[in-house]
DNA sequence: AGGAAAATTTAAAGCGCTTTGGTAAGTAAT
DNA sequence: ATTACTTACCAAAGCGCTTTAAATTTTCCT
């Protein structure tokens, strides 16, 4: 059923019909109700292209998934952002329209996107720290959240970060704190703007306190699981070993873990471990007594902000840019303790 | 820069650019590469719009994420999924549209999104085994593909499946092969269809061995972390615990040893643990020798499947349903070995 | 009752594209 | 040279909706 049969079972225009459906106020109530009954009995439903196309709004927003030939794994991290995301949409009655670009045209693919009209705004996922979509999409002219920063934009943008570097140096000093000297850093990718702001933080906290940051135990990349266990078994083997991690995310700490307990190790006591936490359902750092110490945001929750400041940019397109800076909680788990030279002196209690 | 205005600047009708655009017959050769060349030169893209109203294809596919006031939460395997699937829609030039839908209003939601055509077929994830939406989707008459089956659905339909039943069944043989008598089940959502069969092949192989199984070995839920951490915990503690687990994703694993290291226990040798792996991209089961023995079936791969059939059946809606059945590859690692009371007797080398 | 103002309703244009049903020019056959 | 096909192009209708501008009806005042 259409607009156009409907309004003639009506023996109404289309105007009329239309209007009342969409809550305009030159609708006589006896009509508008009618209408609305026989809109529902006739379960009818505008056509979204149509109404699209004659308003100029998409009703949708897009997310962009980069697909590199390199590495082209999706991460859990972006599927809990992508519901808490979702969950403003549906409430706004918005839909996610997900386009997979191959890294080498994502210029291409933006302007595809922004010209097309299939969305009327724009999250930006994953910036680097020198990223050129931020001027890009600014150039183009569509709305855009980025969900982080780009270190190296210098004009003003929409974005929802969560303060890496805070989180970083506060884990890091409260590492220090517990007496641990040598301690290693299991980064993101090195071009990722929160990894580098991450290592800026941990670089920051081992300074100030007389520390020199070895290159030998900082490492960066996909944050997976393999690679935060063989990172941590690499150090773990080195002469002169780490005694305690800081991870980037969960799944690396889940393999710093395995690495610690492959060499026999515990955790907590010989070797203390930090972990971001982005607070994952499925991964959730639960308990009493949290397993890892961590520095938690949610990152559904930042889903949840990037959303809604993405559709109050679209439906008000004047204000300036919004941005969010969200601070982690540094929680205590058991996965932290003195360093083990010390475990001598008794702790007390 | 709109087709109208492409026309005008090359003093060509409307028609004649679209469809040397569209790469029909009837436009002369020169013709065609002015055309194609003044397109490129002017960054002339179709409104996607505009194109599907006229064409009635919308050129996207929908994915719905039913959202339960319950368990609102978005498993990563749902991530390589779509992960996998975006990689088939991309090379044909479909977007994906994610939905997110409260349960119960699933219905309503299906209709709207057939009726409202912005997508031109949809993929049905994690479907019950009485499930309505696949009468639904076909009284609705949109094409639509399965990932997974419902077996109280009598009808052919659409569908790729990983072979649950056999799958489970060969890995509670392989571990009462080593001796195991007393094994868990830490399965998924009860009212999952996967979950069911599971349930069965475990079931079958006990039975067919002689072995009764135990229904407080037996757990169902939603498959984190931290419900396999508890569940093997709880039954770890019991007065007579369980030697060997099957756990239903390498989530649920990561719990399940989490919760035998715990207990000072040993996997692979005190206790062993068998689990399902989708072969996650961030939670690689990796190493030369798996950690965890496993019954493997790449989910991203199931999407890429799935998404090849849903764009074969809306490019040729006439043909009859296609169903694929993939098998799981048990790979043994490091978490299995015989029940500890055989371990007296010597195994050979 | 008569006219202005307010309240309803409508016809028709337009969003940007495809596609049907042409026409005009070029080529081949008679 | 006439007819019959091709070939290359075009005008206009139509996809299903919104929205402008105008028409109609109702209400209110004097």
């Amino acid at each position: 059923m259409n607009l156009k049969e409907l309004s003639e079972l009506l023996g109404l225009s289309q105007t009329t019909v239309s209007r009342a459906l969409n809550g305009y106020p030159e609708v006589a109530v006896a009509t508008r109700l009618k209408i609305q009954q026989a809109a529902a009995a006739n379960s009818y439903r505008p056509n979204a292209r149509a109404k699209g196309l004659a308003t100029g709004r998409a009703m949708a927003v897009g997310h962009v998934i980069p697909v590199s030939s390199s590495h082209e794994i999706v991460n859990p991290i972006f599927a809990d952002f992508i519901a808490g995301a979702s969950e403003i949409y549906l409430r706004h009655g918005y839909d996610m329209v997900l386009s997979s670009v191959p890294d080498d045209r994502e210029e291409h693919a933006y302007r595809d996107i922004a010209a097309n009209g299939s969305v009327d705004g724009i999250i930006v996922n994953g910036p680097h720290a020198a990223d050129e979509r931020i001027g890009l999409l600014r150039e183009i002219g569509l709305p855009f959240v980025v969900h982080g920063r780009a270190s190296g934009e210098t004009t003003d943008y929409n974005w929802v970060d969560v303060n890496n570097r805070r989180s970083f140096m506060r884990a890091s000093e409260f590492l220090i704190d517990l007496g641990h000297q040598r301690i290693a850093l299991i980064n993101g990718l090195e071009a990722m703007d929160f990894a580098s702001r991450r290592l800026d933080g941990y670089t920051h906290a081992l300074q100030s306190r007389g520390l020199v940051p070895d290159p030998a135990l900082i490492r960066s990349d996909e944050m997976t699981e393999a690679y935060g266990y063989s990172s941590a078994l690499q150090m773990l083997e080195m002469a002169h070993p780490p005694t305690a991690f800081l991870g980037s995310s969960i799944i690396v700490a889940l393999g710093i873990r395995r690495a610690i307990e492959e060499k026999g190790l515990k955790l907590g006591r010989d070797v203390s471990v930090i972990t971001h936490d982005d607070d994952l359902g499925y991964l959730r750092n639960g308990g009493d007594v949290p397993t890892f110490t961590a520095t938690k945001s949610s990152v559904r929750q930042a889903g949840r902000l990037c959303a809604e400041q993405l559709l109050s940019i679209i439906s008000d397109p004047g204000q300036p840019a919004q941005q969010r800076l969200l601070e982690t909680e540094l929680t205590v788990g058991q996965s932290t303790g003195p360093a083990p030279h010390l475990i001598t002196r008794p702790a007390t209690a």
